[in-house]
DNA sequence: ATCGTTATTAGTCAAATGATCAACGAGACG
DNA sequence: CGTCTCGTTGATCATTTGACTAATAACGAT
């Protein structure tokens, strides 16, 4: 159960920002799998720590729940997606499927999905704007690009650029938080799913 | 905020079933909104009764939980889907169409969306064997018409047919539990969906 | 090795929370 | 109107939990 790093880290005096890091580690750990609402008692358990310690480096356990949102969210959002997506000099289902694979990669791990969905419940405003950003700087982009290779009347709109979306990222849901068995390797069920995307609005592949 | 029902059931002398029942009704909204690790006083304070009253119907708050979930769970799976599915004389996009018009109205739904992840991410094993039952009893025979009707080479798999399902599900999640616009009606969505899933196995509609 | 700094801990407090119980009172019945 | 039944309540207990503080001890500097 208890890492090595854990039980390396545990008890030992610790340069600060070094007991920092991970504190904020074992709370994203621990904070995925009990819920938001775990307590400072169980976590320290974890870390192997005293929960007194905690005090030390965050306030409350509001500031520790930040710190562990911030390294969770930070750095799951690539920079070199949108300018991927609308890479003109890249077939379309490339571009897609290049996409997709980075960021099943990012996301589907049980930290992300799970503090994600446990922060949603909650009604974290950080959910939203993470969605919103996602809907402004990829997928808005994407339809548009699928708009412009499409042959024939047919345009995609949103809602069936969210249908893609959420297909594919109900198999972390599936995975991660109801424990079902899901493919190894996602991507075989991604491309199929891209694929049938394209061939209905005229694209071949 | 208060429905009237509520105010009017409040305080007053109530036959056990009817005080039980009510109990059921507020737990099940309460638990929604607030999570399974929501407190007996805050639901009593919503349901306008004393917390005391509480335990006078369900000896521990686990019970009372169990008696939510079933209040949630029960009768959102209609018997008549499986038949539906695999009815003949029926074309199978006009099934799955009545299917998923049913189905989505049946979950889509603040409360049953929302306990249904908050019991996911709590490790509740209802969930899984929901989602088998809907796997073995709905997706399986569904998987098994598309592959009858498939003209041309390629069969579903099973992946394929999660991958339709989570797409639409998607749309519950982005509503009830990150709070995000949504179609009024999602039956546009979802036959798009299911018309492009149906055209990449080559079935006509 | 000794000292001083400070990371760490044991102990504690107040509020919150699940659970219990004696006492109250609303409603049915004669 | 009087009385009995039992649904309901306020008070209370034991434990949990977030937060705090004084005492301890580990590590670097000399």
């Amino acid at each position: 159960m208890d890492g090595t790093s854990v039980t390396r880290l545990a008890g030992r005096r610790l340069a600060p920002q070094a007991r920092r890091e991970q504190i904020i580690d074992a709370a994203v750990c621990y904070f995925a799998e009990a819920g938001l609402s775990g307590t400072t008692r169980d976590l320290a358990k974890r870390a192997g720590i005293t929960q007194a310690l905690l005090y030390q480096y965050f306030a409350s356990k509001t500031e520790l729940l930040e710190a562990a949102f911030e390294r969770v969210y930070l750095d799951r959002m690539s920079p070199t997606w949108p300018p991927l997506l609308v890479d003109q000099t890249l077939p379309l289902k490339v571009r897609m499927l290049r996409f997709y694979r980075e960021y099943t990669t990012a996301i589907f791990t049980y930290e992300w999905m799970r503090i994600f969905m446990w922060a949603g419940l909650a009604g974290e405003q950080l959910n939203r704007r993470y969605l919103e950003h996602v809907r402004d700087v990829l997928l808005t982009p994407l339809m548009h690009e699928v708009g412009k290779a499409a042959h024939g009347p047919r345009r995609p709109e949103m809602e069936d650029l969210w249908n893609l979306h959420g297909g594919i990222v109900y198999l972390g849901i599936r995975r991660h938080i109801y424990h079902l068995p899901t493919p190894d390797d996602v991507m075989p069920v991604v491309e199929r799913a891209i694929d049938r995307f394209l061939t209905d609005f005229g694209i071949v592949s």
